[in-house]
DNA sequence: ATATAGAACGAACGGTCGTGCTATTTATGC
DNA sequence: GCATAAATAGCACGACCGTTCGTTCTATAT
């Protein structure tokens, strides 16, 4: 009996705790996260809570990572099914919308970029970190599609990278104050006109 | 002697503390924004700032019209010396351009929109009417290009606004992350491909 | 000179914040 | 079953929060 319950206990707790502070963070962005607010949603006690990170920081730096986390699982990794050059990249750029669609009440990882972009500090550090790897494998996959002939050879790949993530900057601000539908029928005829530029 | 002094003084003395709490709300936002903090920062007691504005959603109400003053002086109101149609439109965007450089530590409206979307109240709705009263004043010069056949006729003039605007958020993110010179050129280049597609 | 109104101050309120420390409970290895 | 270690609770701390209240100071108006 007792079939090892333990080495997954603590970590498992942990991982119910992220769950509910990513959850409040969407809301109310990383800076808004409180330890006794998180505690009492989660259903335990400050103290309890606190012990499996240890600092706030540490805390808000461990929501950013299941943001990350969660992000990569639901747009980059389904998109890798998916054969190189713009096959995948439109699969990329689908699953973003569908994530937009699902974060338009809040993401942490865009909150966050504004919320850290003007100080500095280890939160700062991490959402650098994020914002540009997530930005270099959208250029892989742009630079695929050049290579096998998907794009036009002359594409400035950081460029277009600048201007997918733009659109989708617009998509998440028009949703969130206006409205999803229209922002996403926006979203959708820019990308056609972005396409028909760089398409070969 | 003793000229008014009197019937200004209550005035000045608000728009000091205003003019401190924008600087503030640009690095922390309005939510980060503390009366404590603010007033230290000012030079007064706490109850010296509260007295002015009698509640902290007032303050912050406050701020973010100041913001959107401060915008609307820096941004529109110059480019309406230029003519109707395209020449306002550009020097809209241009102006717009300038003071995203001068805003890359942070800018209380961008922060805001990101603050408040999610959630309901007086600053939500505060948010809401002030990006929704720009995209109208964009859309009203767009229009006029149009009207003027400096755009094709067939223009979708809230499309435009939508992908002007997307551009301009991601201008504000690259700046704030990676640097403005960078972002700047992107940007500078994403409109010169914007302008081709939509210009007689 | 005196009365009056306005502006700012200082102290204090009840709360919540993040963070330590010490118990107590719970789960594990023998 | 028991010893041991891990996980959680409880409590207290100093700091800051927004807000209220009564007081003081200053400048105008009479």
């Amino acid at each position: 009996m007792t079939i090892a319950t333990h080495p997954g206990k603590r970590a498992a707790t942990r991982d119910t705790i992220l769950d509910h502070a990513y959850a409040l963070a969407r809301r109310d962005g990383l800076e808004g996260l409180s330890i006794g607010n998180l505690a009492s949603d989660v259903g335990m006690s400050k103290s309890g809570v606190f012990a499996h990170f240890g600092s706030r920081e540490d805390l808000q730096l461990a929501v950013l990572d299941t943001g990350r986390q969660r992000f990569m699982t639901r747009v980059l990794l389904p998109a890798l099914k998916q054969p190189r050059g713009l096959p995948r990249l439109c699969a990329i750029v689908a699953n973003w919308f569908e994530w937009g669609r699902e974060h338009q009440s809040g993401c942490v990882l865009l909150s966050a970029a504004s919320e850290y972009d003007g100080r500095d500090g280890a939160l700062h550090d991490g959402v650098v970190r994020q914002q540009a790897g997530w930005r270099d494998e959208l250029q892989k996959a742009i630079a695929q599609a050049v290579e096998l002939g998907h794009l036009r050879r002359d594409t400035d790949v950081a460029q277009l990278a600048f201007e997918i993530y733009a659109l989708m900057l617009g998509l998440h601000h028009d949703a969130g104050l206006f409205g999803f539908d229209e922002a996403g029928r926006r979203t959708r005829a820019a990308f056609e006109r972005l396409w028909r530029s760089w398409q070969t």
